[in-house]
Formats: C-alpha cells, sequence, structure tokens
DNA sequence: TTCCGCGTGTTCGAATTCGGACACTTGAGA
DNA sequence: TCTCAAGTGTCCGAATTCGAACACGCGGAA
C-alpha cells in the first residue's frame, strides 16, 4: 500500500493521541502539531496527504477563529492539501464558513471513529486527485476541453468546434486522434 | 445592467414571496416554484442565474431529504447552476452534508435580509464565473495550463516542459505566443 | 420526386509547429 | 582561476497541422 502521511492538529495532546490511533490503520504515518507556529513548520517539512485541525486550538477560544487561520495557512502552503476540521463548539454558522473557505469536512468533538476514519479516507483521496489533476500533460488538458465541448454539444462536431474556436476540420482530427 | 433571474422553491407562499420581495434590487426577476414538480418544470423553461431552495418542503419532513433531492436535480440539469439552500430546522450535519453535495452557501430561517442578498449575490457570481470557465477557447485553456505549470516550476522553462509533456522549445514558442 | 440545408468524412497544398542542435550566460564547486 | 552543469535564446530542415474545398448521406419542404 502506498504510504500515506496525516497532519493532526490539536493542542490536546490526549485528542491527538485518540485520533492518531483511530487513524492507525488509514494513515502508515500520523505527525502532531499543537500549535499554529509548528502548522506551518511541519507544513514546509513534509508532505502530508490530509491535514485533521482542530478549530479551537488556542486557549479560551472558542469562535473558530484560529481553526479558519490554520485553514487558511494550510491553503496558502499548498492548495491541492485536503483539511478536515473538527470542532467541540459546533456552530450551522462555523461549519458553513468553514466549508465555503475550503475545508472538505466539518466534524464534531466527541467523533465516532468511523467517521473519523472515513472522512480521513475520503480526505486523501481528493488531495490524490487534486494533485493528479494540477500535472497534467498538455495534450490531456486537450483532451478533456474538447470531450466537455463535444459532450455538451451532444455530438455535434460543428457546433463544438465553433465553440472551442477552432475549425471543423481541426475539431474532428482531434477526435480521432483521442479516440473519442 | 444585465437582467438576472432567480428561482425560489419554498411550499410556503409566504416565504416565498417575502424572499422574491429581499431580492427585488438583486434580480429583476424572479419565479417561485413549490414542489420538486414544479422545479424541473421552470429549471426545463428557463436558465437562471441562481437558486434559492428550502430544504424541507415537503410536508412533515424535517430531515432535508427533500431539499438534497431537489439540489441533486439543480446540479443533474445544470450543474454551472449555483444554488443556495436554507431550512428552518438547521444542524451542522445536515448544513455540511448540504455544502458537501455543491451547495454554495447554507442559510437559516428567519433570514437577514442582508445576509440574504449577499447569499444570493454570491451565488449569481458563482454561477456566471462556472459558465465562463465552461466555455473556453482551445487556446485559453491551453494557455491557463502553461501558465500554470509555469508558476508551478517558478518560471522554470525546461522543467515546466518536461511536467506538460512537451519540448522546452514548443513551451518556450508558446510562453512568448502568449506573452507569459 | 427534386431540392435544399445541415452535418460528416476526406483530400491537398500551404502554413505552422516540432525538436534537435548550437551558442551563450550564470552560478556552484574543485 | 578553470570547469562543468543547468538554463536560456535561436535557427532550420522535417514533420505536423491547418482550413478551404469537395463528395456524400439524410431528413424535411416544396
Amino acid at each position: 500500500m502506498k504510504s500515506s502521511l496525516v497532519l493532526i492538529v490539536d493542542d490536546d495532546a490526549d485528542v491527538a493521541r485518540a485520533a492518531a490511533v483511530a487513524l492507525r490503520d488509514e494513515a502508515s504515518r500520523t505527525i502532531t502539531a499543537a500549535s499554529l507556529a509548528e502548522l506551518d513548520l511541519r507544513l514546509s517539512a513534509e508532505s502530508f496527504d490530509a491535514v485533521l485541525l482542530d478549530m479551537n486550538f488556542a486557549v479560551g477560544r472558542n469562535d473558530g477563529a484560529e481553526g479558519l487561520c490554520g485553514l487558511a495557512r494550510v491553503r496558502h502552503a499548498d492548495p491541492s492539501l485536503a483539511v478536515v476540521l473538527m470542532t467541540a463548539y459546533a456552530g450551522v454558522a462555523i461549519a458553513v464558513e468553514s466549508l465555503k473557505r475550503g475545508a472538505v469536512d466539518f466534524l464534531m468533538k466527541p467523533w465516532q471513529n468511523a467517521r473519523l476514519v472515513e472522512s480521513v479516507r475520503s480526505a486523501m483521496a481528493t488531495t490524490a486527485a487534486r494533485r493528479a489533476g494540477e500535472s497534467l500533460q498538455l495534450d490531456a488538458v486537450e483532451r478533456i476541453a474538447v470531450e466537455r465541448s463535444l459532450a455538451k454539444h451532444r455530438g455535434n462536431i460543428s457546433l463544438a468546434a465553433a465553440s472551442l474556436g477552432v475549425s471543423r476540420a481541426a475539431l474532428y482530427r482531434r477526435k480521432q486522434k483521442y479516440g473519442l
């Protein structure tokens, strides 16, 4: 199996350890961070496949500002890295805000291990998909664009060609070339 | 100003009317639907810029299943059309599920008019952005791919060319061609 | 029936693009 | 210092691709 690395960010060491145990079958390795500074450090040191981030790891805060800040830092450091947020002080507003800012899932503490595992697994898949998509060969992105345009115009080559700004013959040749 | 059309789906006529009034400055026209069947009808009849969809418009249901179904129908009918969900029975789980399934925002009833307006405005912008992105000329998608690869490799033409599966000279020519 | 519009498949000379090769610069290291 | 590796800018014959044009099929209207 492919080696997978998950970053767990929580200021409560017991919680972080519990999460690491729950994920021991899913992630081949987990690393823990307890502060924003440590988060940055870990992000720059290694390449992760998913991040599990607590919203409230600053002492005495429960509005989630620290979590949103951490989310922003992760996304800035690596836009393709998927982040799962978790919190004990769940409100609809903060959950919605989190997802709108790019988190892939939002868990409530205490979590059910099955849901945590499923969420992290899905997050790793999202990261992999994003990374695969961002390193496409040039003719592959062309192929995808051609495919989508053909689908949109229901196979009508003339319309698709016009929409793509290409002569009909050119699109016909590409259709052959890519086996579409 | 560009004409904009918003579809409001709610089984309570008073609520739908209140939403329409709140949006009278934002949308040049609003259309109301009160059932899933009517939703399908409206979707196939006209092209909307945003949808405001109540989660609980089926009598006696409050688990949001009807709303998620409606969301799926809208996305199937037009994947680029942005949907804002709203509900009076807000739970974190249902809110998260909604956004993961592709809603762009999630509002709680009773809403604040300012938030409703802002959300719908943002949804219309999202729809416009999606529609602009899906009808790109073929050389534009190539340009974007080249640009991203160059950025990723910090301007190193050789690396970017290798990553794109193209000869270095070819990428150099495109860089000139697109003014990058 | 004939005609016409629309779409497809194919051809061919022209135009563009390819990629290997060469010269040059820069920066690191012996 | 010299050397070497890596990257860039450029050139040119070969290869590919372009698009206008032509032929054909098909469904609808006169």
